[in-house]
DNA sequence: CGTATTTGACCGGCGC
DNA sequence: GCGCCGGTCAAATACG
């Protein structure tokens, strides 16, 4: 108990911490917001998802980091945030919110007065696990792997998400390709070796290991060199931590977790949705066991054709018991894309790299200029669309963007993704053991997409690197991209 | 001496 | 039922 109570202190100023970061912060975005907002005067409507010509669109991604309460089914509200009218509502869907919007939602919910409605354990609608004691939000994980029977199957709650979820579900796997000299590649994480096969099919050993940031923690990552090209070093994660990770372990932990959530609603669509009811992005991927060269996503929005999004390098292998997201970031970039570093850069870094290089794990988009507007902070949102705090996120880009910004806005925009979001957040504020544990992660979400937004002005070295990074915040300014709108 | 890695054994799933 | 194969265990070994 006092080891518990050490650790709730802590936890309890690393939210204070994060909370004063995010409003700080805030303040800054809505300057920069205020800036955007008049260069784009020409009435350009945010959520405004017009046609984009190929290469440009707006589109809306709104975070609902607010914490709800039990009784209001997320789902509406959501929806309510996005579009009052709108017209899918049915729960086995994901509903697509107006006019390009793509919302997600974590079922969190801030009392407009300021306070935080702080249930921890008593919202079962928050199954994006904000908030969640440790074994729940394994449990609820959609990615979630455990061990074998050594870690018993403990105690599900009887109507969590989970239980619902099929088995499959918690083998998904999300595939990495780099190139790498180095035996493995540095995400962040520690790992420990636990065994080395020779897999069929390919001379190079398979090496396991297990993350050992935390004894419990069931992630494992398989690597193993391609046949093809010894070069390229192939590396499968499965699980999700459930512990805070350090800076350099976020983004690649929250990339994975986000991947296989996005993999798993794909392939899943008959299932009843997830509370989370965003624009469900539509995978062209077939089911069974076959491999894509590509993936491609549809945002298929309401009246306006849908956002096709194409992943060249990346495929999704749903087969039977590990269905697997892959990202190939090894090939040349296509023509048409101009491809930053990627996860090259965990490939890259320094073996005894530690969270000390400052934002060295943030994946950085340089291309893009998001229209980013924030729903204000914990107690004083403006309403720029609804009434539960949210994120807004607008994009002005499309297919010309990195393929990291694709996958991630693809990933964003997938309902399950909060359920990865979540995991990756608490994961960063440790299971935020304070009461106030969503305000601190609201703020860190938020200062995760200043980041991304804005890292130089927005943002000081040392937030950065006390706030960590979160891998999903949306693009940054493109070059390619023109300002205009 | 403690910790990490190696490696053969073991186990369970799956296909035949 | 059997064998293959992927995955894990755990004793032995290596290492600092």
């Amino acid at each position: 108990m006092g080891e518990v109570k050490e650790e709730n202190e802590r936890l309890k100023l690393l939210l204070c911490q994060i909370v004063k970061d995010y409003q700080s912060l805030h303040t800054r975005f809505l300057d920069v917001l205020k800036k955007e907002e008049a260069n784009k005067s020409t009435t350009t409507p945010i959520v405004g998802s017009h046609e984009e010509n190929n290469e440009e669109h707006h589109q809306l991604i709104s975070l609902s980091l607010g914490r709800s309460s039990s009784n209001d089914p997320p789902k509406k509200q959501e929806k309510k945030s996005s579009k009052d009218d709108d017209d899918d509502d049915d729960d086995g869907k994901h509903g697509n919110d107006g006019g390009g919007g793509l919302e997600l939602g974590l079922e969190c919910k801030f009392e407009p007065d300021g306070s935080i409605e702080s249930e921890k354990n008593n919202n079962p609608s928050c199954e994006s696990s904000l908030g969640k004691p440790e074994e729940e939000e394994e449990e609820k994980e959609p990615t979630e792997v455990w061990p074998p029977s050594k870690i018993l199957k403990s105690v599900k709650n009887g109507d969590e998400e989970d239980v619902s979820e099929p088995m499959q579900l918690k083998k998904t796997r999300v595939s990495v390709r780099t190139r790498c000299d180095t035996p493995t590649m540095n995400d962040g994480c520690q790992w420990r070796k636990y065994g080395q096969k020779i897999a069929k099919g390919n001379p190079c050993p398979r090496a396991y290991y297990r993350c050992t940031l935390s004894p419990t923690c069931p992630v494992r990552k398989q690597v193993q060199r391609c046949s093809d090209d010894m070069s390229i070093l192939i590396t499968t994660y499965e699980g999700n931590h459930n512990h805070p990770l350090p800076l350099s372990a976020t983004a690649m932990a929250s990339t994975t977790s986000a991947a296989a959530s996005m993999l798993h609603s794909q392939s899943s669509t008959s299932q009843p949705a997830l509370p989370t009811s965003l624009s469900a992005p539509t995978a062209s991927l077939s089911t069974s066991t076959t491999h894509l060269h590509a993936l491609s996503f549809n945002f298929s929005q309401n009246p306006t054709p849908s956002h096709h999004y194409h992943f060249p390098n990346s495929s999704i292998s749903t087969l039977n018991s590990h269905p697997t997201v892959t990202l190939d970031l090894t090939a040349p970039p296509p023509p048409h894309n101009n491809y930053p570093s990627y996860f090259s850069r965990f490939s890259n870094l320094p073996t005894s790299s530690s969270s000390s290089s400052s934002s060295s794990s943030c994946l950085n988009w340089k291309k893009t200029s998001s229209h980013l507007t924030f729903g204000g902070p914990l107690n004083n949102y403006p309403a720029i669309r609804q009434s539960p705090p949210y994120m807004q996120i607008t994009n002005h880009q499309a297919l010309s963007e990195t393929l990291t910004a694709a996958a991630t806005k693809a990933i964003t925009s997938n309902p399950s993704f909060c359920s990865a979001l979540a995991a990756a957040l608490t994961s960063f504020v440790g299971n935020n053991g304070g009461s106030g544990g969503t305000a601190s992660e609201l703020g860190f979400a938020s200062n995760s997409y200043l980041q991304g937004k804005k890292p130089s002005s927005m943002v000081n070295p040392h937030q950065q690197q006390k706030q960590g990074s979160l891998l999903l915040f949306p693009p940054s300014n493109t070059a390619s991209d023109p300002p205009a709108d």
